[in-house]
DNA sequence: TCCATATAGTTTAAACTTAAAATAATATAA
DNA sequence: TTATATTATTTTAAGTTTAAACTATATGGA
């Protein structure tokens, strides 16, 4: 009993962030809960992804935007699906080419322009992976009640709008 | 109206990852909004942090903890409560013991620990930062209604309890 | 005492991250 | 048609991240 506690105790952040949780600001104390959260599950799904396929998380969601495109993206493009900087893309595009799961190709028209996409490898690995990330996060969610599930896609969808309209550089319409 | 385009661009990984969202799982829905609503609100208070204070977000998370605890914390306990890695603690508190937030003892009981605690400059330092905080959060959540706001938290509190029921590592009683 | 084992931190290697600067290619405009 | 601006990607520097190996202590028995 005393084998895991170091390395999985919990930690939890927002009951300690700002105290016992009572006296920070409701807006805090669920960014906080959010915050938390999404770490642990990030880290579970990141653990597996490695023991099982040997593969990083940023690896599975690069390979996942371009399985949606048979004819792969523009690297820049690749960078917004993802969320990670330009610079970022070149060096996960540059490990996956390594591994032969991502192919790099340079069209004719615009030569500053290299679009990247899955090798038929890359495609099977990938389905693999989805697979098994689709059971792992039932396995993980498992205790959740399905209502509560839809609530909270709908909920946190809101969140977000409002994170999206107050952002530093939002000049969004 | 060309500028904020290219690095502001949402980027709805939700809405891309596994496709234009109706064919998912309702837990994998769920894990990719989440994902990318925090990735949104991550970035932005990383942004702030670093415009008006200079300051990183680990280092904002491993003050707040010290500054919840006067008399210091263990590099080791500070590893758990920020949910960090011990080598990764080390680093961090290195840097804010050169910038004179931090101070690290070696009690006398035992040789094997380190013990860091907040420096007065880093008690004020960390309180304006704190302040700061919470006023951003505010905004960022602002379009959201409080009932909503009240809610998530209780209902993320149930995927985390769920998910920390079913980690790899999971032996908890 | 001596040794196995457990603890606390540090170090290391490889990957990822951001932000900003640098390259390169293309488009636009005077 | 040049100069100028834009667009696409790469490079760079500093920091963070994980996992695993390593270095000291400490502790609990043979």
């Amino acid at each position: 009993m005393e084998t895991a506690e170091v390395e999985t105790a919990s930690a939890d952040l927002e009951m300690i962030v700002h105290g016992p949780s009572g006296r920070n600001k409701p807006e805090t104390r669920l960014w906080l809960r959010m915050l938390s959260t999404t770490k642990l599950i990030t880290s579970e799904i990141r653990r597996r992804l490695r023991a099982e396929f040997g593969a990083t998380l940023p690896q599975f969601d690069l390979m996942a935007q371009l399985y949606r495109e048979p004819d792969g993206l523009r690297l820049g493009e690749l960078s917004r699906r993802t969320m990670v900087t330009n610079g970022n893309v070149t060096g996960l595009v540059e490990r996956l080419e390594a591994d032969g799961f991502v192919q790099r190709v340079t069209p004719d028209g615009d030569r500053r322009v290299t679009v990247a996409r899955l090798t038929p490898a890359g495609t099977e690995f990938f389905e693999t992976m989805a697979a098994a990330h689709e059971g792992w996060l039932r396995d993980i969610m498992a205790d959740v009640d399905p209502a509560t599930i839809t609530s909270l896609w709908s909920e946190i969808g809101a969140v977000k709008t409002s994170a999206s309209n107050h952002l530093s550089g939002a000049a969004f319409e």
